[in-house]
Order: C-alpha cells, then structure tokens, then sequence
RNA sequence: GGGCGGGUAGCUCAGCGGGAGAGCACCGGCCUUACAAGCCGGGGGUCACAGGUUCAAAUCCUGUUCCGCCUACCA
C-alpha cells in the first residue's frame, strides 16, 4: 500500500518480468492429470522450433491465453499443452544455410552427422520462440512441453504409420509429384504456393503424320515438348475432330504422337490443341492414365534436362526453354508468341519454382478419413467459429486428394519401412526388424524418405498426452475444449487433426475450433519478411509493455475480419493501461481504512452513485463473461474499456471525491468499499487480457492475496442491476454536461464558478438534484445551485444560457460575462439539430401503420422522445427568443 | 473458373432491422495534486452504387462495381 512509490505511470518492464516467474515458481500454470469433472484444455498450435515470435503467433497466443486464464479463473483444471514443431524442410535449411557458411553441404557430413547436427541447432537455438511466449505472458503448463521429434511423439508416429499401412490407407508408388528442384523433396499440393506471373503462350506446330496438315499446340512451358507422347482435342471440337485417332510428328524429336479425344480440353482455350506431357504436368499425367500413354521424363531432380532430351539434355530448364524456342523458330515450327499471364506454382519453403515429376512416393488415402471428418462436423461434435468456415471445410474435405507424405529429406521421423534385398518384400513395422519374415534374409534396406512434418502435426492432440498410451491424461482432457488457430492452416493441419483423431481416438481433437483472423499491415498486406512491412511483437512490448499489446490484439480482433495493426492503436491501448494504473494510484490510499472483510452493503442502502457504478459493473461482467464465451474478444475488450475509462474514472472516481473528501464517516465507508469492490472486480474481468498490471495492482489492493491467477473470476449478481440508480445518474451527469457545454461554449474560464438554476415539473427530480447538489457543485463547477418549481418567478433572470435535461430546463446567467450572440449561436445550432430529429419522429408516430404494425415497445420510445425532444425544443427555444429580444431592447 | 470476406467520419475499424459509434488524427479551453500517456468541450459521415422486401433498411434480398484472400488439371 506505499502508494508514496507508485510511480506515476506505469512502467511495465519490471512488473512483467517479476510477475512472470513468481507464476511459474508457484506451479500456477499446472493442470492436474486428474480428472475433477470441471475441464478445459488447449493444445498450443506448435510453432516452428525455428520460429521467432510474430504477430500471428503472438494473436494466436494471447486468444489462447486469454480463454486459459478465463477458464482457470472460473475454477476449472485448466491445461493449456504447449510444444514445438520440428518444422522438417524449415529446420534443414536452417541448418543448411549454417553450413554454407563453413563451405559445407549436407552431403559433405552424410545423414547420420547431419542430423546431429540439427539436434545440437536444436539445443541451442530451439528456446526462442518459447521464451518469447512467455514473455507474452502465456499460462501454458510448461513442465509439459513436448517436441514433434521427441521420443514419446516420435513412437506416436511410428503406430499411427503401421497401422494406416495396415488398414490399407498407405501406399507407395510412382506419381507425378510437385517437385521442389532447390529443396530436393516432394511436397504436398498444399505446400505449393500459387501466384500469377507474366509468361508466354508459344504455339507451335506439330505436323500430322503422312499429311501436309499440322496442328497447333499451345503451351507455356515449350521445353516440355521433348517429354510430349500425345496431343489431345476436345471430341466434340469440329475443327480437329477427323485428326482423333492420326498421329502427329513431334518436332524436333521425330516421335509419333497419338492424336486423343478428351473432355478435359477446353475448345476456348489456345488452340483447342493440347499436347500432352504425362511425366511433367499433373493434367497430361492423367491423361496418360485414362488413354494408356507412354511416359517419357526428361528432367531430373535438379531441373535439369536428362538423356532424353536429345542434345538439349544436360541444360537447366530454362536455358532449355529458350534453346528449344530458337531452334523450334529456325525450322518453322514456331506459329507465335503470345504473352500470356500464368499460375506458377513455388515451393512454399525456397520459393523456387516447382516441377510436377514422377517420382516414387508413399500416400496416404485420405478419403475415407476425411469423410469420417466431416460427417464429425455435420453431426456438430466440433464447432468451426466462425461458422462460414464449415462451408470452406466441407468443400475441401468433398474434394481431397490423396496425401504425398513422404519427403526426400533428413530432417524428419524416418518412414517404418524396409525393403528386403533378397525378396522385394516390403516390411513396415513397429519396431525394426532383423530379418525378412518371408525369405528370412537380414539384408534390410530402410527407406531414406522421412514424413511430411504435418504428419506429425496432425497427432498433436493426442501425441503430447501420452498416445498410444492410455494415459490418465488423455482421460482426462481429450478431446481439448478448443482449438485456436489461423484460417491458413485449417486444411495443412486442422483438417488432418480432425482425420487422425477421429480414426485413432475415436472421437474428434476438439468440440470448439475457432479460427482467427490475420494480422496484417496497415495497407492490409500480409506481414512478411521480403515485404519488409513486418511489425515485430518483441519490440512493440518493449516500447508499450506486453499488457498495452495484448489488450490491442483484443481490441482488434473482430471475427471474420483482418486486422490491420497500426502503432497508434497500440499507443492509444497503452494510455488505457496507464489510465488503469493511476486508477489504482488514486483508490489505493483511500483504502488503507478498511478492513479485509469489508464489502458493498446490499443496493438498497447504499448512495446512489455507489449504487450506479455497481450496476454498470455487474452489466459489464455479464457483457464480459458472455463475450469470452462466443469468442467476441473485441465486445469483450470494448466493454473493459469502455466502463473502466469512461465511467468507473470518469465518472465515479470523480464523484467518489467528494465523500472521500467529506466528514461523513459512514458515507466515507461506503464509497472506500464500493471502490475496492469495483477496483477489485475490475483487475480480475480484465486479467484474462492484461495478466501483468491487474496482479500487481491487485496485489496491492489485498496483499495477503498471492496471485488472482486462479480467481475468482466476478460473477454476476443481477441484484446489482439497478436501472433506477442509472436512471438518476444519468439526469445528474446530464446536468453536469450541460453546465459544461454551456461553459465551454461561451468561452467562460474553467476556474470561475457559475450559479445555475434548474426548473423542474417533478418534484421526485427536484429532490435529486437537492440531494446530489454537492456532485453537480463540484463536478460542474457552480457555486450556487438552486433547484426550484417553474411556477416560481424566472423573471429575475434577464439574461441566462439555456440548456435542457430531460424537461427540466437549466439556465446559466450570464449577464456581465458573455456576449449574448455567442449564446444565440450555440442555441440555433442546438435547436436545427433537435428539429430534424423530431421532424423524424413526428412522421412516425402519424403513420398510421407504424402505429399499427410496429411493437409496441419500439412505438413507446418514439413517444418518449417525442416528447422529450418537444420539451427540449421549447425550452431552448424561448431560451433563445428571449436572448434575441433582450438583445434588441 | 469456383468460393469467401470487405467497401461506414481524414486514417484504422465496431455496429448488421427501429435515435449513425469507437480509437487515433483535427479544432477550442484547461498543469482542476490519480493520470498532459491527462481533463473538459467541439467539428466531421446522401453508411460504394442501383433496384427490391418492410410501417421502418448502414443493417435483409437481388444486381452492378471496386478491393482483398482462398481454391482450381484451361495447357
């Protein structure tokens, strides 16, 4: 209670620090394996162990910690699973570019090495990003943090792999792949990158055999020619249709091509003439399957031209390209060069360029699973928030395709299989086997390939609480309450998690996903490295404190909706938390009174604005709570800000003054309590958001208390709720705002004190500003205050400003201080303001239909405001009649 | 090509059937001892455009247009 220390504003950088390791000392984070009946569980979407933090994660992360904390708040075992992701293609060129530098390539070490290598990176660089979690302010159960690559996850992989090969749902075999020539590996479809380039569309002729016809194929990638079998029309295309069945003469290379009719050409496009190139398109290697055609590849794994390629063979693709394009010229066979903007495809890794190739990989046949996944959904065992995402969801479910797991690279769990060198046999098995069990030879080749790192990811669920064990664990918080992540990777993992979970738990990873928005930057772009246009979250704590952040991303996070970080916003969030702060620096001295059992009297013996700011409370914690509890964290966010600024400070602070200042001893009391109660409700609604300054402030109003981490969180109490209590304030703060306007208008200095005089038809009015005079004296700054009954005499008041409350009509005599055209100003621009809204009212209550078709209650507070605007246009308006004619006497 | 989201105050965005809101910026006045990272007051918007439904539309429907994202085998 030395509010003597407190410094003035709030200085973050220690608090947080402070805070943070007292929780984790204290085991504050730690759920109990044991099941209570009461849980909640997450399980951390694992970040890249070569991560560092950003704003996805850090929005990502304060959503999840905010729903931690609020539910552990509420008394519920809360696990909040956190981990890393071994990020396979990532890490090994992490690792790779580290090597570089030592003029080393993987090869240089071989497998073996290499990996150790990556493990030593691992431990000495894999801590980033957790501990920028922390210093996010994460709840998460730390003790349990587990790695995709640690040995537990890694045995998950391995029975997940053998059983999927065992129930017929993983196969190997030879087909066209998006092949990354930098990275060396297969990747999946998701991980090819689309974008639109500028490119050309080359026509080029291909004769027809015997004939001295030829047609001409369009094509944006001519070096693909030499790989052409086929050349394919549309069967109902009359202008190729007789060519169904001919051959073509492939330039250059003199092979025969079939000439098929397919559906799949489109007649609009190009020529309506499509040569066909199975080993190095993903359309044409289709075709080749449905019309039985001849596979030539002529690249290799580097993008280079191979033995096929005739004497282009040993060129880079694109040096191939340009040589084919001069020769094809030379000899004739070049009909145009059209530009033409296409999709390429890059590997989401290096960017590079992709190739489809064929090649021989292990798939999963995803299928079934993925019906299964969505039929979870349909049937509502998981909500997707918000609910325009199931649509995507089904849509990419309906139409999947078989998943290209494997990876030609080292970094990564190692597929269980082994082929047997005497027999062919091929062995996947739990554990690694010593000899064949067909032809019992030992000579056991194992596969070099290792799993596609969303492999691993999509067992996370279940892999970090003990799986394949049984493990109380599992029992006791699968499947996890809720998933929190970002709609780019809803198909790379939420989808997967949904298949595996189903098909291995038997039950879906979670009941709630909630998908959240991007952060962007101000122009709405994406934040990324090469667009230099990244904010990073570390340093933005390090300026507005962690808290300030937090609450932004709050702030901003409407659903469905991007967010456009912009500084200023952080800037503005960190006033509020120094507005907080110096709350908590005013109430806390006047606290030192009570004693630690004292609390509110019921709501009808307390004074009124004791009783106002309670029932503001208690609606604010019902607005809290059931903002959390929908994901609308913004409500949520606006709700704390709103009633924390704008009324507890504004208003009750200020008015709290004067008891607090007063003899009253018992009144004194009421408001000391209140304020503790209102202060301290306040830290723990707002603790979930900004964990750091609401313990120390709340430390500070009880320290006997050690931590408000496990709550309580405030319940609401609609006994609390007081609509007549807010009813007076409002007349009050009403007539205090008037007094003000009137002031400031009129130019009158904010240190000189006015006499104010208020007419009021109700005598229940008169008695509350009777009543409550001291707070329109002080907070109006008026030294005399007389409430009196319009039948009185006005006349004494030659001349006054006007303003209206309610029907009660205040006056401000102003003689000897203001020039009356200022007053005559400010009322015509009040009073045009007031007449156009009438004039709205007023056309609807004389429509009959509205009358008649409309509630009741919408017609109700049209006559309200009828007449309360009539009283107000009367009241200001003789107010002005009088200014005028005063003015020309 | 298909799908989704969006066009509301100068900027960034809430609101999504009954009185146009917030933060920042702007203008005027205040160092009123919790806070100048503050206090008090103020200006500012045919809610993209066009139709329709309704007693009533920023809000629901249809169309147009512009922007963003996702997805796709038009080479």
């Amino acid at each position: 209670m030395d509010q003597g220390t407190l410094p003035k504003a709030y200085e973050p950088a220690e608090i947080e620090k402070r805070w943070y390791s007292f929780w984790e000392e204290k085991k504050l984070f730690h759920a109990d394996d044991k099941k209570t009946g009461k849980e909640y569980s997450i399980v951390i979407p694992p970040p890249n162990v070569t991560g560092s933090l950003h704003m996805g994660h850090a929005l990502n992360n304060t959503m999840q910690d905010i729903l931690v904390r609020y539910h552990r708040m509420n008394g519920y075992n809360t696990l909040w699973m956190p981990g890393t992701d071994h990020a396979g293609i990532a890490t090994q060129n992490v690792v790779e570019k580290q090597l570089a530098l030592e003029g080393l390539k993987r090869e240089d070490l071989g497998r073996e090495k290499f990996i150790e290598r990556v493990w030593t990176w691992k431990a000495m660089s894999g801590g980033v990003i957790i501990n920028q979690l922390r210093r996010l302010g994460c709840s998460c159960d730390w003790d349990r943090e587990r790695f995709t690559m640690d040995e537990g996850l890694s045995r998950a992989v391995r029975e997940v792999f053998v059983r999927l090969y065992e129930d017929g749902l993983i196969y190997k075999g030879d087909y066209i792949v998006n092949w990354c020539p930098r990275c060396h590996t297969a990747l999946s479809d998701l991980e090819v990158e689309h974008e639109e380039a500028s490119g050309n569309l080359w026509l080029i002729r291909y004769p027809i055999e015997d004939s001295d016809e030829y047609v001409v194929v369009a094509t944006t990638r001519p070096e693909t020619m030499l790989g052409d079998t086929a050349v394919a029309v549309n069967p109902e295309d009359d202008r190729y249709r007789h060519l169904i069945g001919k051959n073509a003469i492939l330039p250059l290379v003199g092979r025969k091509l079939r000439i098929i009719g397919d559906p799949v050409v489109s007649m609009e496009f190009g020529t309506g003439a499509l040569k066909v190139t199975p080993s190095h398109d993903m359309t044409d290697f289709e075709l080749s399957i449905r019309h039985n055609l001849e596979h030539v590849t002529i690249m290799d794994y580097n993008g280079r031209i191979n033995a096929n390629g005739i004497h282009f063979a040993g060129m880079d693709r694109y040096e191939c390209r340009k040589a084919i394009v001069a020769e094809l010229q030379e000899k004739g066979y070049l009909e145009s060069i059209q530009p033409y903007a296409l999709g390429l495809g890059r590997c989401y890794r290096c960017k590079d360029v992709v190739e489809p190739l064929i090649s021989q990989q292990w798939f999963v046949k995803v299928e079934p699973l993925a019906q299964a996944a969505l039929k979870a959904v349909q049937k509502g065992h998981t909500r997707i928030i918000p609910e325009n995402w199931t649509k995507v969801y089904y849509e990419w479910m309906n139409n999947i395709r078989d998943w290209c797991i494997s990876r030609q690279i080292w970094w990564g769990h190692r597929i269980p299989a082994w082929t047997c060198q005497g027999c062919g046999e091929i062995i996947v098995a739990r554990e690694d086997p010593t000899e064949c069990p067909k032809c019992k030879s030992s000579t056991l080749v194992q596969e070099t390939d290792v799993l596609d790192t969303w492999f691993s990811s999509a067992l996370w669920p279940f892999s970090t609480m003990g799986w394949p064990d049984r493990t109380e664990l599992l029992h006791t918080f699968y499947p996890t309450s809720c998933l929190v992540t970002g709609f780019d990777i809803l198909f790379f993992w939420v989808a997967r998690m949904m298949m595996m979970g189903i098909k291995f738990m038997g039950d879906v990873p979670f009941r709630d996903v909630y998908i959240h928005a991007l952060v962007r930057d101000e122009s709405g772009k994406k934040m990324s490295k090469s667009l230099g246009n990244v904010i990073d979250p570390l340093q933005v704590m390090d300026v507005y404190g962690t808290d300030a952040f937090r609450f932004t991303l709050s702030a901003l996070a409407a659903q469905g909706r991007d967010i456009r970080l912009s500084e200023s916003r952080i800037e503005g969030y960190r006033n509020f938390m120094n507005k907080v702060w110096n709350a908590a620096r005013f109430a806390l001295p006047h606290l030192e009174t009570l004693s630690p059992e004292d609390t509110p009297a019921d709501s009808g013996s307390l004074p009124l604005a004791e009783r106002w700011i309670l029932s503001r409370l208690h609606r604010t914690i019902q607005e809290v709570r059931s903002s959390i509890e929908t994901y609308c964290f913004n409500d949520a966010a606006q709700s704390l800000y709103q009633f924390t600024w704008h009324e507890f400070c504004d208003w009750y602070i200020e008015e709290s003054k004067i008891s607090l200042s007063g003899e009253n001893q018992e009144r004194k009391q009421a408001t000391a309590a209140t304020m503790r109660y209102v202060l301290d409700a306040l830290m723990m609604l707002l603790h979930p958001f900004i964990p750091f300054i609401t313990e120390e402030i709340a430390a500070k109003i009880r320290p006997e208390r050690t931590s408000i981490m496990r709550g309580p969180f405030p319940e609401f109490d609609p006994s609390r709720i007081d609509p007549e209590a807010e009813r007076m304030m409002g007349i009050l703060m009403g007539v205090v705002s008037s007094v003000r306007n009137i002031r400031s208008e009129m130019n009158i200095a904010p240190s000189r004190a006015l006499p104010v005089l208020v007419f009021s038809f109700s005598e229940q009015e008169r008695e509350l500003l009777d009543k409550n005079r001291s707070m329109v004296e002080t907070l109006a700054k008026v030294n005399e205050f007389r409430v009196i009954a319009p039948t009185q005499e006005m006349e004494p008041l030659r001349m006054a400003a006007t303003a209206v409350v309610n029907e009660m009509r205040i006056l401000v005599p102003l003689e000897g201080i203001v020039d009356p055209d200022a007053e005559i100003f400010r009322l015509s621009k009040e009073l045009a303001k007031i007449e156009k809204e009438l004039q709205s009212v007023s056309r609807k209550l004389s429509n009959e239909e509205f009358l008649a078709k409309a509630n009741a209650a919408a017609v109700q507070k049209q006559k309200e405001r009828h007449s309360e605007l009539t009283a107000k246009l009367s009241g200001l308006g003789s107010g002005l009649e009088k200014m005028r004619s005063l003015k020309s006497s």
